[in-house]
DNA sequence: ACCACTGTACAGTAGATAGTACACAGTTGT
DNA sequence: ACAACTGTGTACTATCTACTGTACAGTGGT
């Protein structure tokens, strides 16, 4: 919920990888500096592009890494523009389901989604 | 999609109301030099707390109006963070459905949230 | 004629977001 | 010993977001 470690977590999996802060810094195309701090939590974690180019240099979930960013995806508040209501609606009662009901929301979803 | 009729939107709606641009800018707690050029799309909408406040002094749904405004309501967000690749999955599935499919998806969700 | 009201043009601003460049200290290899 | 790394402290910065205050011109009623 809070972005407290998601610079800890790009650190433990930069490390992982043994590519040195510069080198990944590079690749992502930020400066050392910033990576630097982002890594100690100093500075709150980048901007959702910089984000997913972390994610696909670690070999992370784009979604999973952007919400220890405490961001989302931007393509999903599009689609919930699309039709706000509904979507808005969805996603407050999917708040209050248990984990098993998730599941067959899920289940459902996969049904529908198959070529009839 | 683009938010290039909200101020339009909220222009129409309240000469509907009757109401001068000072009193509902006052009404809505911001100056009425911003809400002229707001409804006039000279700038661009409002944050979503004053949205929120359109919506409840206009009578209209607040997710809707938020979308008209490009933005969704920070609450949704939350949400996805929870728990990002279950909603991010759903809502790219959703967002290719058609208008019966997130119907029957509507039913089939108000039937799990009845009290069993 | 005057006053109060209507909306608008002009000119700003505080705070947040997403970074950068430069310089330096400590460690490692040869 | 010194070159080439490693990460970090300091000091900015540009752009965006979400507004504000002051002043003014046009319209309507008395």
């Amino acid at each position: 919920m809070n972005p407290k470690n998601f610079g800890a977590k790009i650190r433990a999996l930069r490390e992982a990888q043994q590519i040195s802060l510069r080198k990944f810094a590079d690749k992502v195309g930020i400066s050392s500096t910033y990576l630097s701090k982002v890594e100690r939590d100093e500075f709150p974690p980048p901007g959702e592009e910089t984000v997913k180019k972390f994610a696909l240099a670690l070999n992370q979930n784009p979604d999973e890494l952007l919400a220890l960013a405490g961001k989302v995806s931007s393509d999903l508040p599009a689609i919930i523009q699309q039709r706000p209501r509904e979507m808005a609606s969805f996603l407050r009662t999917a708040s209050e389901m248990s984990n098993d009901e998730i599941v067959k929301l899920q289940k459902f979803v996969e049904k529908m989604k198959r070529p009839t």
